[in-house]
RNA sequence: GGCCCCGUCGUCCAGCGGCCUAGGACGCCGGCCUUUCAAGCCGGUAACGCGGGUUCGAAUCCCGUCGGGGCUACCA
């Protein structure tokens, strides 16, 4: 059997990094089976709906690297595979499952459901909808709608009844019909339900596994008896254990960052979010975190998914991030980290900074675990006017060897023949003998000289790269600062 | 309230009846290295929610209990 999986986001948000998961999730496992990954745009919810959000889909899922083999814009044989253009279908089935008894009219207003359901939640018993519209005659019913009145279309839930299925991660659930009401395909504005919008959709795209979170666990003997309705085969599920916040809660808005787009405009190596969100709710093996996209798609399986619910970890995803980021080649590095810097400048590079920041590079990239430090930590080169930070200033330039030790400095760096780190090291290391002072003593007021702040890539070969004319003059208005 | 799911270090995972005096990773703490900061290396901290069974033997199976979560819409 050929696997078909899809993602069927929401286009009225930035994609969640829930979703993302999920999507991710899906991916590994069609991949893993040579199967066919679908990408779909629920957007029945219209005055939700934003092209921008939709947009935002797009790149974060190509950011993630997951591709897609049909959907919106990859094509296939299903048309835009956008709810929107779809409504005709849901239509279709509704009045079918209407015409053989599947479903039926309902007249009851929202009122008196409201009412009813507070009514049975009070009295202890399953809040849904009691059934009374079932009961109407369906000839009479549909003068009813033919004459104005307006009704939404139920589906008529075998009762006494019961849905069991097994699920990939949960094994076997059931779902006693007594807690499954009949529940709404079309509303009375003629637009289709999630539930059987999304319902048809798998069925009509021959779906055959459907991974998605554990919220809607509760919702999937709506489908399985829709699908049945349909008489369409029945897609195996697995409900991936739910994201959450440090609170233990399913992972929102309320908890900061939950939109992909925030990672990657914060310094986020797509690889190191790959890797990362593939270990919540799953394992690569006991003893290894870190793997590559093709070792995870090797190995992955549905079945292997754990059910508890996952607490995204930001400090285990930084993390993450510096490992993946300390093993760029250092041509990407630059490449990656470009963008972040020229943003923070507000303007482009010019040939002989970025050659600045090449050479500068691999020193900063083993101490960065985001791209968005780069600029801080390389700013300093291109300041034509440095400004100190101030406690490095108190703590290393306002001790009594310092005005010594610049002096020194000048002297000596001022006469280095060939400007490179060895040269420059060698000068100061004797420097250091002759005032007796230790390096770590000794040499940081010319880092802060040079570089404004106690902390900076190291020394030496940072005085190679900003060059001799400004390392002298650097050193010498610290002097005179002093 | 009802239904459903879940319960191993603070967090993410490993464990699927004996290999467990419970393993890895993040974090945290300490040390080494060291021109700062990182990185790296070494070491430490820390968990089977509880109570009953089943079994020669239970983190692993069963029941109960407690706890957490999800759903409960003419949202998705």
């Amino acid at each position: 059997m050929n696997v078909r999986m899809r993602i069927a986001p929401s286009p009225t948000g930035y994609l969640h990094v829930g979703n993302a998961r999920a999507a991710l999730f899906n991916w590994l496992y069609a991949r893993h089976t040579g199967g066919t990954f679908i990408l779909r745009i629920d957007d029945t919810d219209l005055a939700r709906s934003e092209p921008e959000y939709e947009d935002d889909v797009l790149v974060g899922l190509r950011w993630l690297g997951l591709d897609w083999d049909e959907g919106v814009e990859a094509g296939g044989p299903h048309g835009t595979y956008r709810q929107s253009d779809r409504l005709d279908r849901y239509r279709e089935v509704a009045e079918r499952l209407l015409a053989t008894g599947a479903a039926y009219l309902c007249f009851c207003t929202p009122e008196e459901l409201d009412e009813r359901r507070k009514k049975a939640q009070a009295q202890g018993r399953p809040p849904g909808y009691d059934g009374r519209c079932r009961l109407l005659d369906p000839v009479e019913a549909g003068r009813r709608a033919a004459e104005g009145e307006p009704a939404v279309i139920r589906l008529a839930v075998a009762r006494p009844g019961m849905t069991t299925f097994v699920d990939v991660v949960r094994d076997e659930v059931s779902f006693d019909h007594e807690a499954v009401d009949d529940f709404v395909l079309v509303r009375s504005d003629g637009s289709p339900t999630y539930h059987l919008a999304s319902t048809v959709d798998d069925v009509d795209y021959e779906i055959t596994h459907v991974a998605r979170g554990e919220d809607l666990l509760s919702s999937t003997p709506k489908h399985i008896l829709i699908a049945r309705a349909m008489g369409a085969s029945v897609p195996t599920y697995a409900h991936l254990p739910l994201l959450f916040g440090p609170d233990g809660r399913k992972l929102s808005k309320r908890h900061g960052d939950v939109s992909l787009k925030a990672y990657r405009e914060g310094g986020y190596l797509p690889e190191a979010m790959f890797n990362y969100m593939s270990l919540l709710g799953w394992s690569f093996e006991a003893e290894t975190t870190v793997f590559t996209k093709e070792q995870a798609i090797e190995r992955f399986d549905l079945a292997a998914v754990s059910k508890n619910a996952a607490v995204f970890d930001p400090e285990k995803l930084e993390w993450m991030n510096g490992v993946y980021i300390r093993g760029l080649d250092p041509i990407e590095f630059i490449d990656r980290a470009i963008p972040f810097v020229e943003d923070e400048l507000g303007r482009e590079l010019s040939g002989v900074e970025r050659e600045q920041l090449s050479a500068l590079g691999p020193l900063v990239q083993e101490r960065v675990k985001l791209l968005t430090e780069v600029p801080g930590m390389m700013s300093f080169v291109f300041a034509t006017a440095l400004t100190y930070d101030e406690r490095s200033w108190r703590k290393v330039m306002e001790i009594d060897t310092t005005p010594g030790t610049l002096d020194a400095a000048l002297d000596r760096l001022a006469i280095v023949g060939d400007w490179k780190a060895a040269a420059i090291e060698r000068e100061l290391r004797a420097m250091l003998d002759e005032l007796g002072l230790s390096a770590r003593k000794g040499l940081q007021p010319i880092r802060v000289a040079a570089t404004g702040s106690t902390v900076s890539p190291p020394l030496f070969e940072t005085l190679e790269v900003l060059g001799r004319e400004v390392t002298l003059d650097r050193l010498r208005s610290a002097r005179a600062r002093l």
